[in-house]
DNA sequence: GATTGTGTTGACCGATCGGTCAATATGCAC
DNA sequence: GTGCATATTGACCGATCGGTCAACACAATC
């Protein structure tokens, strides 16, 4: 019987691959999937740019891949959502988890943000299919919270779209934030006194109590 | 005595240069900077490439004026606030405001925020000059409100990237909300749901009582 | 009718775009 | 050493980039 294990990667392929998407996401968050340049990629990456053609194919493929990944990583938010739960504990974490994964994934958050502004070409139909039964899903529970009294009579979907981009605001703006705080990134200080913010707001504005836990820190 | 009308401009002069103007956000806020060429925006505008340059001067120059032109669009927003004010009214003004505007110049907005994710290369003048010392100011005020009693203690400058960001969204992000919502484009009472929902959370959050006047018409 | 100022535009420039390919190098099994 | 798969990369392709320029159209002035 013979081994068909065609998937074993060496581990010098995989820390070059980890190179150049590591670049390219540099690369294209700037500048857009039209506006980013091979050329560019690779003289980021230390490499000439064959080999970028090489390791990802082509340009596309390279830009979907780093799309993929990012959709990946933000799998994790508001996973654990019932209509038992308790609003405040959920809405809290939805806040401080998004703003913790604007701050890890700072490239990849304005990856993301230049392909809707581009219209979402290459994202129609995840929007419109997994994140649209996403949010369908999560709004469903939230309609329920309100019903049973424990928040406000306010629309789920609006709610989901206020903390989606409250808090991608400090990744996605980070130019003008740091432009008008005058500083260049924000401190660990910064992202706490943001994070308490947007919890006191939004969970009173929902008519949520305040969770008991206050001024939780925030792992970087 | 001469007449020195030099800067006297044509009636079709002003047409043509509009027309390009226009054509030229859309394609600037679509693709950025760099990802735009101006054969795709002569081609919009229905005329020849040179053409384009011979009213431009260069690709710069047209992104430039247009960033300007958006620039000064904003300048109506939270002119007449005073530290008597009722924060009720001028926070619910400046969201409704917002949002008109984003649905106003969605092309603008797009560019604007184009521009910031690039790393605001044309802007960063200005975000660190007339722009900040704007919210300084505005957040004196807010502060005087605290003070005063007339709403919580939160930090001004998290609120007004708040009201920022949660406003913008819609235009910026329309992409995404239009394929999550299953629609083309935002309906009038979509647009006052929204209002409606952001001065709910937003002032209530803030400590704020509501204003008497409810459910505004929205002027397109 | 000749002159002049304002537009208009096809042709062209060097540079850069994404992508291909052949030549070469490298590592490993036998 | 031989053979083979995997990398590596400079050179090159046609297309497109921003920008220039000269030829030309056209209306107004003298």
């Amino acid at each position: 019987m013979t081994v068909v294990s065609t998937s074993h990667e060496s581990p010098s392929r995989e820390r070059i691959e980890q190179t150049i998407l590591a670049a390219a996401e540099q690369v294209f968050s700037q500048h857009g999937y039209r506006g980013a340049s091979l050329q560019v990629i690779a003289d980021r990456a230390g490499l000439p740019k064959a080999n970028i053609l090489y390791y990802m194919g082509s340009k596309q493929a390279l830009y979907v891949r780093l799309l993929n990944r990012m959709m990946f990583r933000w799998n994790e938010v508001l996973e654990d959502i019932t209509p038992e739960s308790d609003p405040a504990t959920v809405l809290s974490d939805f806040i401080r988890t998004k703003m913790v994964l604007g701050q890890r994934y700072p490239q990849g958050s304005k990856l993301f943000a230049a392909e809707i502004l581009a219209g979402a070409p290459f994202l129609n139909d995840y929007l419109a299919g997994e994140l649209r039964d996403w949010v369908a899903s999560r709004a469903a529970i939230i309609r329920q919270w309100s019903a049973q009294g424990k928040m406000d009579d306010v629309d789920p979907r609006w709610l989901i779209f206020l903390i989606w981009s409250s808090t991608q605001h400090y990744t996605e703006y980070s130019a003008q934030v740091s432009g008008i705080l005058g500083r260049d990134t924000l401190s660990d200080d910064d992202l706490e006194s943001i994070s308490a913010f947007l919890e006191h707001v939004i969970l009173k504005g929902c008519g949520i109590p305040q969770p008991v836990v206050k001024a939780r820190r925030l792992e970087k």
